[in-house]
DNA sequence: GTAAGTTGCCTAAAACCTGTAGGCAAATGA
DNA sequence: TCATTTGCCTACAGGTTTTAGGCAACTTAC
């Protein structure tokens, strides 16, 4: 019989491509099987199973969506910077909505660290370069960064702001332009605690609920 | 035989802790069955179907969220509001991984419609009555908020910031502070464009990956 | 060109999850 | 007590995951 030529890079890919017709929670082996026209156990000769085949098409994400940052970043500074910076980042969560919800799949920690996630995060304290942090500030502002970026486009493609004006796209511009004057204006850290005294600001809410 | 007292309910209630102890996606009619020891079939005179399950535990997690929230707000505002309202949602998030997993839930609009979560975005906004903003710009504040908190605990939930210093709640006690002076310094919108007027930012980044 | 070795996809089968249909027994209430 | 409702059951059909082992199609070496 003919082959049919699977190699784990034709899986991933398709997978990636599957995600973002159906959603990432529906690309399963099965699936992909009858997307190559071939038996189910013939793809476990490419994968080692379903979750590798999950994690292979995050890695794959992740190196897509920062190639694109890359790229929007060249010569780019400071605001400028920023805003492509988020842009792709929004604009890649909806063009590959399957793909980006890979792209949120807990990886195990040495798989993370060999990701394109590293690069992403560097390119993030890239653009702090050019506004005027502290260094003990940077990793604040970098979580900041990527905690509203993905936040934003998270609760955007769930929906939540489907049924309420403005269009998303205005506020994500308010928001870039707020997360700019922040970085601008970014508050003075408070004095350091003396060594043995109390935390200054206990939680506030720790109880069981 | 003896009766095991199924109810929607107690299902959903099990459910919501089997979330918390194996994780949201590990929940399953059949998990469920075997806690209550009990055959698969039944469950389905209580819960209509697995996505019937996994929403009423959805929305459970959004009242439980909810309810916290107003405990939390109660007699407080400004910083102090604000403080007490992103703790209380990463507080809730680290306690109940698996019910914060399924308030992430995507609900079809009706169910939303009816659910606490419109509850949630009312006390952001009300939140935003301690700052001096603009009506227009207060839907754009409660995108951000809303964004950066889920997107931070999110991130940290998933493990994003296990392998860098500083610990993530110090992080986050910085954010809440910046978060505090960016809202008490929002920056002004730009004047609106001229109605014929070219958009004045096209977008930087929109091409196809 | 052919024999040997490798690779690729196959069949078969076990284990688990979802969901439907219909049945019997326990609870309820007149 | 008898009829009805309710709750959990058995049985079954269909789908996904994963392993084991087999044969045919390629590749390579002589």
């Amino acid at each position: 019989m003919a082959r049919a030529g699977l190699t784990p890079q034709r899986l991933t890919q398709a997978g990636a491509e599957l995600a973002d017709e159906v959603g990432f929670e529906q690309v399963t082996v099965s699936a992909l099987a009858r997307h190559f026209d071939v038996k189910v156990a013939s793809l476990y000769s490419h994968v080692k199973n379903s979750h590798d085949l999950k994690t292979r098409i995050a890695l794959l994400a992740l190196e897509e969506m920062a190639d694109c940052a890359a790229e929007a970043l060249a010569g780019r500074s400071g605001k400028d910077a920023l805003t492509a910076f988020a842009n792709v980042y929004r604009d890649y969560a909806r063009a590959h909505p399957g793909r980006y919800a890979a792209a949120q799949l807990r990886l195990d920690p040495e798989t993370a660290a060999a990701s394109a996630g590293v690069r992403h995060a560097q390119m993030t304290r890239a653009i702090l370069r050019g506004y005027d942090l502290a260094e003990s500030e940077q990793t604040h502002a970098v979580r900041l960064l990527g905690g509203t970026f993905h936040g934003y486009v998270s609760l955007e493609l769930s929906g939540g702001f489907d049924h309420s004006a403005p269009p998303a796209a205005v506020s994500w511009t308010r928001i870039v332009d707020a997360l700019d004057a922040l970085l601008r204006n970014w508050p003075a850290a408070p004095a350091a605690p003396a060594p043995s005294a109390a935390p200054s600001a206990p939680a506030q809410n720790d109880r069981e609920i």
